[in-house]
DNA sequence: CGCTCTATTGACTTCGTTCAACAAGCGTGG
DNA sequence: CCACGCTTGTTGAACGAAGTCAATAGAGCG
């Protein structure tokens, strides 16, 4: 409990959820914490493991991902460092994930244990509050995609995908466009489609000018119209 | 607070929320709970409503839906009594419900001030674990249907619905079969569809043998045929 | 009895998937 | 440095699942 690492303790700081919890209590966190690094395409956890540790990306990128029973990914989320995931266990103790979270670079997160977690927590109990907006916020998401999945079409679902990922993963607004690191794949199991699809799409709004694209890259230059294609006003 | 309506009470105490609030709590959540009625077809809360009160149903049956911009409804989870809704308020102060619960049949709920419950959860804060139970269970649950949303077809989402309905309105599995009180229309919300799919897919079980439907009433014969559906293993 | 709401079913259309062939980017090792 | 191979992306053609539209049939209620 005395390992105060101020780098770590700076990592914690910055977490929403613990946006305005005690000095002590991030002290006290930090010295819970143990850094876990994951190469490129490697696993934090996978679902149905046992969920014995929390996780709060430190370094890199990753994303929230199901497996049906065959075998296509659903991605459920885009983790960007600060973010807290796999909390699941610190509230239900012998839960397993329900989702497994796959390094898309190599990634450096840290890791605490949920029963130490949930202890804290007990002790602690106003840090509950910033786990409960963490999942309000995240039931409120997870509700409004399940709604654009069973009213929209493809086109959409994957425009909206794209404003999204812009908004969050906050890219710098350049001249030129909004810079995003995902493959056509990785669009398809965001919006439950194929990336035959996804392809099909981003070419023809290639060809509109509203974007251009590159291997793993799509760079949005006209996002309004894009929020015209998402709310279905496009001709 | 010193209404003690001690069938308020009891109905307090059947919360899955509460599971393990002292008693001295649950007379303060009596105290502070109003009831609340509404008819067949009413709503407790619209969608974009101020999130002032969270509710119990105490009887009859509801659903929370959303509605999109296009008008059409998408059923995220139906009601029973006991359990608790709209407590979105009461973590996010100022916050807006996400979607509106309607009452399926004459209804009537406990409404609480989310302020209210707020400040008893600071000062009670092992309430909040009960609180985040429910969220995480909610969570898995909307991560799941999600999955299916997005990687199965049709009648293997129709065919998982009866069966979580049959499962959790929990009717007594009597020789005959399940009784479910629910529309084509009902169904074909929750699984997000139309009710021509819906009917289409119905009818074809019923010739099967596998169920039998009348108006706004569906009876499972076999669920393991419709489990075999579900899991795409139909011949 | 007639009105309204729910359900059924056929015909047709559309959207999206699947399959297949091919092109282009990128890294690696000879 | 180039050739090779792997991965990612593109595009056409055919197919199929599900949506749409429309006509009709029952069920229940006043």
């Amino acid at each position: 409990m005395d390992n105060h690492d101020p780098e770590i303790v700076e990592i914690i700081r910055h977490v929403a959820v613990l946006h305005d919890a005690a000095d002590e209590d991030l002290q006290t966190i930090a010295g819970m914490s143990i850094r876990r690094a994951v190469e490129d395409g490697g696993y934090f956890f996978l679902q149905g493991d046992k969920a014995e540790y929390l996780y709060i990306l430190a370094s890199g990128r990753a994303k929230l991902c199901m497996i049906s029973a065959d075998g296509q990914q659903v991605n459920l989320r885009t983790l960007i460092p600060n973010q807290l995931f796999g909390a699941l266990g610190a509230i239900q103790p012998g839960a397993v994930y329900p989702a497994c979270a796959q390094a898309l670079q190599d990634s450096t997160a840290l890791a605490i244990a949920s029963a130490d977690f949930r202890n804290l927590v007990t002790k602690r109990p106003h840090l509950s509050f910033g786990l409960m907006e963490l999942m309000t916020g995240y039931i409120q998401e997870m509700q409004e995609r399940y709604r654009e999945l069973a009213t929209e079409r493809v086109e959409q679902r994957v425009a909206r995908a794209l404003l999204r990922l812009a908004a969050q993963s906050g890219q710098k607004i350049e001249r030129g466009g909004i810079t995003l690191p995902f493959s056509r794949q990785d669009l398809a199991e965001m919006t439950g489609t194929t990336l035959y699809t996804v392809s099909r799409y981003l070419s023809r709004w290639e060809k509109k000018g509203m974007i251009t694209t590159g291997r793993e890259l799509i760079t949005l230059i006209e996002p309004h119209a894009l929020v015209r294609v998402a709310d279905d006003l496009a001709k």
